[in-house]
DNA sequence: CGACGGCTTGATAAGCGTCAACTGAGGTGG
DNA sequence: CCACCTCAGTTGACGCTTATCAAGCCGTCG
């Protein structure tokens, strides 16, 4: 019941309010999701790897938008089937439910880094995130690649892209990362470690 | 196979990383659910209140702590025994799920409030979110009771508890609000709605 | 080559945080 | 019964962090 679909750069997988007649995971790519205000401000929930969930929700309409950051190849449910599926799987559903209660528990902690930490610690928390989450998928170097914009991190980390900008080369100046094209090497993974830890 | 129990405003009912033996369900009375970082800085997750759900998760451990905002009854399940229900009723699996959904949605409206908001839209979506909140249980009058302190609030909205004291006076200086002992009386919902809205 | 978009850097300012003093309500005890 | 303490809340003065505005750099692409 499942079919592959191909999403280049910037195209809109997903859009907040409207019909939320797919379910996806994401094969290859990388998909950012977000909410916006009425005046365009933006606010980036998270980016979605090789592997994670989206649009699952048994509610039918996505309380969130979402696009490919770069171009992106997921595999795609109809909702319905996808709900009548599940709904004949007490042992799925079970899976879902955890699956979601470990969302709310990262969500959690997202909320305490937009209301309590400083700009550096979220850079760093940032970083750390990531390279665990590549870490997961078999990357293994200390270089991670940030196929997102500036304006992204920015928008998921409740900052401006030139605080980002300015916090990347403070961390560079203190020799704890080098920013590279397209990414970022670390070269002091603990004192990033010590920035994220609670 | 629930028993009801009760705690004065103050106590604990969970702690973060402690084994989560029990599941929660608010009788009376109003809990805050937070995380603390190392140095102390803390973020209040959410305010429970009569009819709502606390530690609802597979996980053997409490992702958050709770205490008792006012002395507060509640209705509480253990563990094991919730796990052992809920695995043998697949509605019920479904309806925790769209639970867990529903609270995922909550906290990314929160994200959105914490990364992109100014204090005083913060502070109108909070009163705007108690009324609501409030309405459904029953509770009609525009004099909401704010039965937390300034600290818990301001902890809540990512705020420090002079800039809450502040914008209560704002809101007050602008005929919007009458801060009142122990809560706020609304009267021009209308300004407030437009400060909460999306 | 020129235009454009993403990024960095600098100068300045605003919003919110910090520190401190003060008020008022409630509780305690002499 | 009232002096005193404590604690929550408010207000003021000040300053820091981060936002805003603006300019310039660099790589890419038409």
């Amino acid at each position: 019941m499942s079919r592959g679909m191909r999403f280049a750069a910037r195209e809109v997988l997903a859009s907040q309010g409207s019909p939320g007649d797919g379910v996806f995971t994401i094969t290859e790519g990388m998909v950012r999701i977000y909410r916006l205000l009425a005046d365009g401000r933006r606010q980036v929930l998270g980016f979605a790897l090789p592997g994670d969930f989206l649009g699952l929700s048994l509610f039918d309409v996505y309380s969130f938008s979402a696009d490919a950051v770069t171009d992106t190849v997921v595999c795609s449910f109809p909702r319905k089937s996808f709900v009548a599926y599940a709904d004949q799987r007490p042992h799925l559903m079970g899976r879902l439910y955890e699956f979601a209660s470990h969302e709310l528990s990262l969500a959690q902690d997202q909320m305490v880094l937009l209301g309590r930490r400083t700009a550096e610690e979220r850079v760093g928390t940032f970083l750390i995130m990531m390279r665990d989450r590549l870490r997961r998928l078999g990357h293994t170097s200390p270089t991670l690649p940030l196929s997102m914009t500036r304006q992204d991190i920015a928008d998921y980390l409740g900052l401006t892209i030139e605080t980002v900008s300015r916090t990347f080369t403070k961390l560079a100046n203190a020799k704890t990362i080098v920013v590279v094209p397209d990414g970022v090497r670390m070269l002091r993974e603990r004192d990033l470690e010590r920035l994220a830890a609670g």
